[in-house]
DNA sequence: TTCCTGTGCG
DNA sequence: CGCACAGGAA
């Protein structure tokens, strides 16, 4: 039996009345319906869609992830399109959303479901999150707009209208205390609706005040992208992607940047996958 | 400058 | 846990 660590946090255990329950949830669906948005991933139901559509809004941000939502399932309409797709068109596609090695992860994670779950995009979190780049929020997104099912989640959104909502006046507010909130609050008939009333308040709260998201303990803040190794990173797989086959001297003489860090860089996404060496030459494949 | 529906690694 | 990871827009 192992003993819990020293809990300060009285709030968690603090359940709500009935009656504030009921008005927070009407307080949410009343502020989504007049504050609706319209995005391609709330038009379907195909939980590879979803998906493919919760990976892409792991870092980045709605408006930049809806247009390429819909180039991306275009280019591969299903988790066999993808998991068959050549790795190069995949991450060309990817360009200009950032993050190329979740690029990555979903052609891998659309590979496994084809070997192991036959081709069906498992419905337990457990299945889900034994999958690459699909972490414990990704799971339980997928759980609740792919399949409607009531899972507990937290993202920033989420975040911001419990923070608000329900610890105005704390900082450093642990997940671990909005987690019982977000359970108790989940309107659990219809757990795909009132997932995306949630976040559509939550956009709403972060437009008016704010970022209450900023009180969490979990809240970072991002490091300056200009001059750093990701925009390096950023310029190696473009060089690769147009001119395959470029040796890490002609990369060198393509990108700016120290050589060493470049040569350093390039083996290190090659270690990751985003890219293979063969006889010294390097394609994304 | 700041923001963004996190995940995986050390 | 702390950190790296990309990129465009406000």
């Amino acid at each position: 039996m192992k003993k819990k660590p020293t809990d300060h946090s009285p709030i968690s255990a603090v359940p709500l009345a009935e009656a504030e329950i009921e008005a927070f949830r009407a307080t949410v669906y009343a502020v989504a319906q007049a504050n609706p948005r319209c995005l391609p991933w709330r038009e379907t139901a195909d939980p590879y869609r979803i998906m493919v559509s919760e990976i892409m809004l792991q870092q980045t941000q709605v408006d930049r992830v809806a247009a390429k939502f819909v180039e991306f399932v275009r280019q591969f309409p299903s988790v066999a399109a993808l998991a068959a797709a050549k790795l190069a068109d995949v991450l060309t596609v990817w360009q200009g959303l950032g993050y190329n090695r979740r690029g990555l992860a979903l052609k891998r994670a659309a590979e496994a479901i084809v070997t192991d779950f036959g081709g069906i995009v498992p419905a337990t979190r457990k299945e889900l999150e034994s999958l690459p780049g699909i972490g414990p929020y990704t799971a339980g997104a997928i759980m609740a707009f792919a399949h409607d099912r009531p899972a507990v989640f937290i993202e920033t959104n989420i975040r911001s209208v419990f923070i608000h909502s329900f610890f105005q006046d704390r900082d450093r507010i642990h997940d671990r205390d909005l987690l019982p909130l977000v359970e108790l609050t989940m309107d659990r008939s219809q757990p795909r609706l009132w997932y995306n009333a949630l976040m559509d308040y939550g956009v709403v709260l972060k437009r008016e005040h704010p970022n209450p998201s900023r009180n969490s303990i979990h809240h970072l803040r991002q490091s300056p992208f200009e001059g750093s190794n990701r925009q390096l990173r950023s310029a190696l797989l473009k060089a690769v992607l147009a001119h395959p086959g470029l040796s890490a001297d002609d990369v060198v003489s393509k990108v700016t940047g120290d050589h060493e860090n470049i040569v350093r860089n390039l083996t290190q996404m090659e270690k990751e996958g985003l890219m293979v060496r063969k006889r010294g030459k390097y394609f994304v494949a």
